[in-house]
DNA sequence: GCACAATTGTTGCCTTGACAACTGTTGCTG
DNA sequence: CAGCAACAGTTGTCAAGGCAACAATTGTGC
């Protein structure tokens, strides 16, 4: 609201940008806790990429979740202690795992899926149907902006 | 573009989000580096703040950066060493110190200024003004929601 | 003026994530 | 099939940042 900045958002849609996604990791973890699990706020997307995609390599994970590897390798010794996931040797390729769910891990993932769909309303309540594919395609086009100069 | 999501983004959202973060920071620092400036991005949020700003508190810089105090102290010892920033004792308050801009600091802030705008241009590419006031303006919203709830 | 709570900045400890070096495996090429 | 580059995952090391404990200072109520 309040009507016109001056030229646009010069540097602003950075700190909105950086604010947004603080908050939206503290929603969705503060969410977690408050229905009884610990799981930091990777561990969840890591759970739930899993669960909707099913099993895959580490590597494939890793990509999904635009993490490096050394990273993930840490991610899954946490959840593989936690019981929610299976470190299984690839039978085609005994470089590469299989990384799937186990049984408490599909059960948790279920029981976590609606906090982050709360939290997702939550971010656009009061936008309107046409107000939120608007955002995904300004947001996306932004994305390919910066993704291109690389 | 590719038009039409089935009803929105559910979690796509926290998705687009991160990613154009990371992309963000990711450019802006290439982008200091190239004109061989070795900041980090905080780095470089801080001297933009404290340059626009102009001299204040370490609490304030810490509030306005979003940061707790410990992870500012930090960040001042390596500015200081750098000798972009001094602190000065607060007349008034004894706890307090006085955060400004060395000349080279202040020098410096005015070349690396371009640097985020630059940045800011190439990502709102392609973008109408009205498109632009208008993604403030849904994200603001955004933040605000999720603010609330905390 | 004196205890006592609140505030300012600093420090220690910990977690997260990035990057590079490394091991083991695969696939390609001669 | 020998050699070698590419790849998968792990580990070490590092920087950034969060959180709690702390010392110094301020302000408040008695």
């Amino acid at each position: 609201m309040s009507g016109k900045a001056s030229t646009l958002a010069p540097f602003q849609l950075c700190s909105l940008i950086g604010r947004i996604r603080n908050e939206l990791h503290a929603n969705i973890e503060q969410e977690l806790t408050r229905q009884g699990f610990e799981l930091g706020f990777t561990q969840y997307v890591a759970l739930k990429k899993l669960g909707t995609e099913g099993p895959m390599t580490a590597g494939e994970l890793a990509r999904l979740l635009h993490h490096n590897p050394g990273a993930l390798t840490r991610l899954l010794d946490k959840l593989e202690q936690q019981d929610y996931v299976r470190r299984v040797p690839d039978p085609g390729d005994r470089r590469a795992l299989r990384i799937e769910l186990t049984a408490s891990g599909r059960a948790l993932w279920k029981r976590i899926n609606a906090c982050g769909e709360r939290v997702a309303e939550r971010a656009l309540e009061r936008s309107t149907e046409k107000e939120r594919t608007q955002l995904q395609s300004l947001l996306s086009r932004v994305l390919d902006n910066l993704r291109q100069s690389d």
